[in-house]
DNA sequence: CAGATGACTCCCA
DNA sequence: CTGGGAGCCATCT
Protein backbone atom coordinates (compact mmCIF):
# COMPACT_ATOMS: atom_id res chain seq x y z
CA UNK A 1 0.00 0.00 0.00
CA UNK A 2 1.58 3.58 -1.21
CA UNK A 3 -1.82 5.63 -0.45
CA UNK A 4 -2.59 8.59 1.83
CA UNK A 5 -2.64 7.05 5.16
CA UNK A 6 -5.62 7.53 7.42
CA UNK A 7 -5.64 9.81 10.31
CA UNK A 8 -4.70 7.84 12.81
CA UNK A 9 -1.43 6.05 11.23
CA UNK A 10 -0.38 9.53 9.90
CA UNK A 11 -0.67 10.53 13.67
CA UNK A 12 1.82 7.72 14.15
CA UNK A 13 3.97 8.60 11.27
CA UNK A 14 4.69 12.19 12.39
CA UNK A 15 5.32 10.61 16.34
CA UNK A 16 7.50 8.73 14.47
CA UNK A 17 9.05 11.21 12.98
CA UNK A 18 9.47 13.13 16.18
CA UNK A 19 11.76 10.59 17.51
CA UNK A 20 14.56 12.38 14.95
CA UNK A 21 16.83 14.17 16.72
CA UNK A 22 18.43 17.32 15.68
CA UNK A 23 21.88 16.80 13.51
CA UNK A 24 20.01 13.74 12.40
CA UNK A 25 18.20 12.53 9.55
CA UNK A 26 15.82 9.38 9.02
CA UNK A 27 14.75 8.15 5.75
CA UNK A 28 11.16 7.68 4.53
CA UNK A 29 11.89 3.70 4.70
CA UNK A 30 13.49 3.89 8.34
CA UNK A 31 10.49 6.19 9.47
CA UNK A 32 7.88 3.40 7.44
CA UNK A 33 9.62 0.50 9.41
CA UNK A 34 9.96 2.31 13.08
CA UNK A 35 5.81 2.52 12.54
CA UNK A 36 5.74 -0.88 11.45
CA UNK A 37 2.05 -2.01 9.98
CA UNK A 38 3.13 -3.12 7.09
CA UNK A 39 3.43 1.00 5.66
CA UNK A 40 5.99 1.52 3.02
CA UNK A 41 7.87 4.24 2.70
CA UNK A 42 5.51 6.47 -0.18
CA UNK A 43 3.13 6.54 3.04
CA UNK A 44 5.20 8.11 4.97
CA UNK A 45 6.09 10.81 2.47
CA UNK A 46 2.05 11.06 1.35
CA UNK A 47 1.87 11.61 5.56
CA UNK A 48 4.22 14.25 5.32
CA UNK A 49 2.83 15.83 2.69
CA UNK A 50 -0.81 16.25 4.45
CA UNK A 51 0.77 17.87 7.38
CA UNK A 52 -1.10 20.51 8.41
CA UNK A 53 1.07 23.98 7.59
CA UNK A 54 0.41 24.77 11.47
CA UNK A 55 2.27 21.32 12.62
CA UNK A 56 5.16 21.83 10.30
CA UNK A 57 6.92 23.71 13.18
CA UNK A 58 6.06 21.08 16.03
CA UNK A 59 7.52 17.98 13.28
CA UNK A 60 10.50 17.84 12.10
CA UNK A 61 9.23 16.70 8.68
CA UNK A 62 13.00 18.14 7.30
CA UNK A 63 14.69 15.56 9.01
CA UNK A 64 13.26 12.95 6.39
CA UNK A 65 14.97 12.34 3.41
CA UNK A 66 15.19 10.11 0.61
CA UNK A 67 17.30 6.60 1.03
CA UNK A 68 20.30 8.10 -0.87
CA UNK A 69 20.08 11.13 1.36
CA UNK A 70 18.65 13.13 -1.48
CA UNK A 71 15.56 16.00 -0.80
CA UNK A 72 13.43 15.42 -2.99
CA UNK A 73 10.62 18.10 -2.08
CA UNK A 74 9.36 20.60 -3.81
CA UNK A 75 10.58 23.76 -1.74
CA UNK A 76 14.58 24.39 -1.22
CA UNK A 77 13.96 25.10 2.43
CA UNK A 78 14.46 21.83 3.68
CA UNK A 79 18.22 22.12 3.11
CA UNK A 80 18.34 25.30 4.52
CA UNK A 81 16.48 23.84 7.77
CA UNK A 82 19.05 20.83 8.09
CA UNK A 83 21.96 22.99 7.46
CA UNK A 84 20.56 25.12 10.25
CA UNK A 85 20.81 22.06 12.27
CA UNK A 86 24.21 21.14 11.80
CA UNK A 87 23.35 18.58 8.78
CA UNK A 88 26.27 18.48 6.25
CA UNK A 89 25.94 18.17 2.66
CA UNK A 90 27.80 16.80 -0.41
CA UNK A 91 28.87 18.20 -3.74
CA UNK A 92 26.02 16.55 -5.39
CA UNK A 93 23.30 18.16 -2.66
CA UNK A 94 22.98 14.90 -0.97
CA UNK A 95 22.92 14.55 3.10
CA UNK A 96 26.09 13.01 4.10
CA UNK A 97 24.12 10.03 5.61
CA UNK A 98 27.00 7.96 6.86
CA UNK A 99 27.46 11.07 9.34
CA UNK A 100 23.94 11.98 10.18
CA UNK A 101 22.35 8.34 9.36
CA UNK A 102 19.73 8.26 12.11
CA UNK A 103 20.18 5.06 14.69
CA UNK A 104 16.40 4.74 15.40
CA UNK A 105 14.31 5.82 18.21
CA UNK A 106 15.15 5.46 21.97
CA UNK A 107 14.44 1.90 22.85
CA UNK A 108 12.49 1.99 25.71
CA UNK A 109 10.53 4.44 24.15
CA UNK A 110 9.59 2.48 21.22
CA UNK A 111 8.45 -0.62 23.33
CA UNK A 112 5.93 1.77 25.75
CA UNK A 113 4.69 3.33 22.83
CA UNK A 114 4.19 0.24 20.50
CA UNK A 115 6.37 0.94 17.34
CA UNK A 116 10.23 -0.87 16.40
CA UNK A 117 13.51 -0.01 16.26
CA UNK A 118 15.69 -0.22 13.54
CA UNK A 119 17.59 -3.06 14.38
CA UNK A 120 14.39 -4.90 15.02
CA UNK A 121 14.23 -5.67 11.34
CA UNK A 122 17.98 -5.79 11.09
CA UNK A 123 17.92 -2.70 8.21
CA UNK A 124 21.23 -0.57 7.98
CA UNK A 125 22.15 -2.46 11.68
CA UNK A 126 25.46 -3.43 9.86
CA UNK A 127 26.03 0.38 8.36
CA UNK A 128 25.12 1.94 11.60
CA UNK A 129 27.82 -0.02 13.45
CA UNK A 130 30.64 1.08 11.26
CA UNK A 131 29.64 4.71 13.13
C1' DC B 1 -15.94 7.35 -15.98
C1' DA B 2 -10.82 7.41 -17.69
C1' DG B 3 -6.38 9.39 -16.96
C1' DA B 4 -2.96 11.88 -14.37
C1' DT B 5 -0.56 12.19 -10.24
C1' DG B 6 2.15 11.72 -6.14
C1' DA B 7 7.51 14.17 0.55
C1' DC B 8 9.70 6.40 -2.39
C1' DT B 9 12.76 2.55 -3.59
C1' DC B 10 14.75 -0.90 -6.19
C1' DC B 11 16.59 -2.74 -10.44
C1' DC B 12 18.42 -2.78 -14.93
C1' DA B 13 20.31 -0.37 -19.04
C1' DC C 1 26.70 8.19 -12.33
C1' DT C 2 22.15 9.41 -14.70
C1' DG C 3 17.69 7.73 -16.42
C1' DG C 4 13.57 5.26 -16.86
C1' DG C 5 10.15 1.73 -15.51
C1' DA C 6 7.69 -1.16 -12.14
C1' DG C 7 5.13 -1.67 -7.96
C1' DC C 8 0.63 -0.27 -6.41
C1' DC C 9 -3.85 2.90 -5.10
C1' DA C 10 -6.66 6.85 -3.16
C1' DT C 11 -7.73 11.40 -4.94
C1' DC C 12 -8.36 14.89 -7.94
C1' DT C 13 -9.10 16.75 -12.83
Amino acid sequence: MFTKPDPALAERIYIAVLQVRVGAVATYGEIAAVVGGGIEAREVGYALGDLPATRQTAVPWQRVVARDGAISTRGTSQRVLLEGEGVAFDETGRVIMARHAWRGPDSDWAIAHGFHTLSDKGERGEQLLLL
